[in-house]
DNA sequence: CGGGATCCAGGCTGATACTG
DNA sequence: CAGTATCAGCCTGGATCCCG
C-alpha cells in the first residue's frame, strides 16, 4: 500500500529456510560448485538448493555458470549487484545477534527463538 | 552455525505475512488499539493479528498495554527497543525499493516478485 | 471489545526415485 | 554431476464460533 511498505519485497528475497545459509557460503567461499554447496549444508535436499538458488538467480543475486560436460558442472556465486547486499546482510545479522543479546537479558539464556514463533509459545 | 549466519533471527522477527504491515502501522501511528489495527489493516484476520503482537511482544519490539475494564481495551505501541529497529527496517525498505527498480530494469516492468518464487516460475 | 479454541485448506518442505 | 519429477507431511494462515 504504502511505499514503505515495500520492504515485504527485501523479505522475500531473504526468506526460504536456506537463503541465509547459503548467501553465507557464496560471499564467504566465493565461487562454489552445485555439490559444493551440498556438502556445505549436509541437511538441505537437492531440491531445495536447487529452488532457492533459482530464485537467488532471478533476483539477480547470484550467478550461475553452466560448463557444459561429461560430468556436467555447475558453478554459483554473487553477482556485482548481489554484493550491494553485503552491507544490509551484514547489518541484519549485527542487529540480530544483538536482540539474541537482548532476548537473553529479558528471559535467561535458557531460551530458543525459534520455539517461540506462534503457538508453539503458549505452550 | 557460524555466527554469521544468525542473521536468521532477525528475519524470523520480520517474517510473518503481516509483521511489516504491522510495524508500519505503529511505527508511523503511535499507539493503536486492537481494533484500530484491524480497521488499518482490513484483511488480516484477528488470529492472526493477535497471534503476530504476540510474537512481536515476545521479541520486545511491540508493548502492549491493557485497561482492564468493561469493554476491554488494549493499545500496542512500539517499545523503546524496538525503535531500534527503525534504521534497519528503513534500510531494508529502501533496499527493497531500489531493487524493484532493478528488477524492472531486468525483466521490464510488468513482472511480479511474488510470482517468482518458488514453483511458479517455470510455468 | 479483545481475544481464545477449533477446524480446515493450501503451500512449502522433504524424501525418494529417475535422467542427461 | 546436477539436476527433475512425484508424492507425502507439516505448518502457516484463514474462517468460524465462543468467552470474559
Amino acid at each position: 500500500m504504502s511505499t514503505f511498505c515495500k520492504f515485504e519485497t527485501a523479505l522475500e528475497i531473504l526468506v526460504g529456510k536456506w537463503k541465509p545459509v547459503i548467501l553465507l557460503r557464496l560471499f564467504s567461499n566465493g565461487t562454489m560448485r552445485f555439490s559444493e554447496l551440498q556438502k556445505a549444508i549436509p541437511d538441505i535436499t537437492k531440491k531445495m538448493l536447487t529452488q532457492q538458488l533459482r530464485e537467488l538467480e532471478y533476483h539477480d543475486i547470484v550467478h550461475r555458470e553452466i560448463y557444459r560436460q561429461i560430468p556436467p558442472k555447475v558453478e554459483y556465486s554473487i553477482t556485482e549487484y548481489g554484493k550491494g547486499m553485503a552491507t544490509i546482510l551484514q547489518a541484519l545479522n549485527d542487529w540480530g545477534v544483538a536482540h539474541i543479546e537482548h532476548l537473553n537479558e529479558l528471559y535467561g539464556t535458557n531460551h530458543s527463538v525459534e520455539a517461540h514463533r506462534s503457538d508453539a509459545m503458549d505452550k
